[in-house]
DNA sequence: TAATTATATTGTAATCATTACAAAGTAACA
DNA sequence: TGTTACTTTGTAATGATTACAATATAATTA
């Protein structure tokens, strides 16, 4: 049940968004791109298809696309905002060797707090850091 | 078992960090005031009792601390790093209405993923968003 | 299709958090 | 007490993000 872009076309109508091109571009890149990319990324490498692009524009558009739901953002460490096209619930585990960021499923409802009862709970995030298999395989275990 | 101030200059001690009248009075901050500060809380409230202390001392010692493991750093949301004196490993949740942050204890083991069956991993984060019990009595359930 | 209106994009400048750096100060130790 | 190494401080630099006004574009109406 992956999200395609035309998926996502029809939500940004459904919200009254204007399709714009710039705005199609930066969803389909983050369809395509699941890194979890930052906005630099996001700028660098659409600025080769759009020359005119401003990262004003990249900054603009996402948050306009958080605001609808359609991209979830990720502070899984500081100084790096990231952003995510899937916002279903999902674990992410930071490499501290390598950097890569990967998703993981992770079983939410066992995850209860007797200590929020009374909370209302609108979103909940799990970040992990450690080490990958590729890096603990190649011996930079340790990697800052 | 809550950790007290001695404990945590003779962990200092052991770890060869150098016992500062700044360094002592950061990490009395952070044990008197559980609400995990910013940079900018420590700073000014230091300040009204060290009128000499800079805002670069506040960000040292903080750095000092994290490696040391003393502290452990928040990034609950995007541009506003917090701190916490408490290392083990705890829930956070950020009431969206009035700010606060609580602790909450969860149950860490049960957050086992088979994703993550080869990968080694140093430390989790749990970071929950909603609207808190006295937000919600007082009807702050609209607030961004 | 052409004209109108509202919204989006762009580039520059402003803001804010954090870090770099060098001079002055302080703690630990001989 | 003197020496050495480390810490603090203030200023300046960096880098991410936002504010803003001019221009361009998409949607809508005639």
């Amino acid at each position: 049940m992956k999200i395609t872009f035309e998926d996502l076309s029809n939500k940004l109508k459904s919200k009254n968004i204007r399709l714009s091109h710039q705005r199609l571009k930066v969803l389909e890149y983050l369809v395509n791109n699941r890194c979890h990319p930052t906005v630099d990324q996001i700028y660098t490498d659409l600025h080769k298809e759009i020359p005119t692009l401003s990262k004003t524009t990249v900054y603009n558009t996402l948050n306009t696309l958080i605001d609808a739901d359609l991209v979830k953002l990720i502070t899984i460490d500081e100084n790096e905002t990231r952003y995510d096209i899937d916002t279903t619930t999902h674990g992410h585990f930071k490499c501290e060797s390598c950097g890569a960021i990967y998703d993981f499923e992770i079983n939410i409802n066992s995850m209860e707090s007797e200590d929020l009862s009374y909370f209302k709970i609108n979103d909940k995030n799990i970040y992990f850091n450690g080490i990958c298999p590729r890096c603990i395989k190649e011996g930079n275990n340790m990697a800052n």
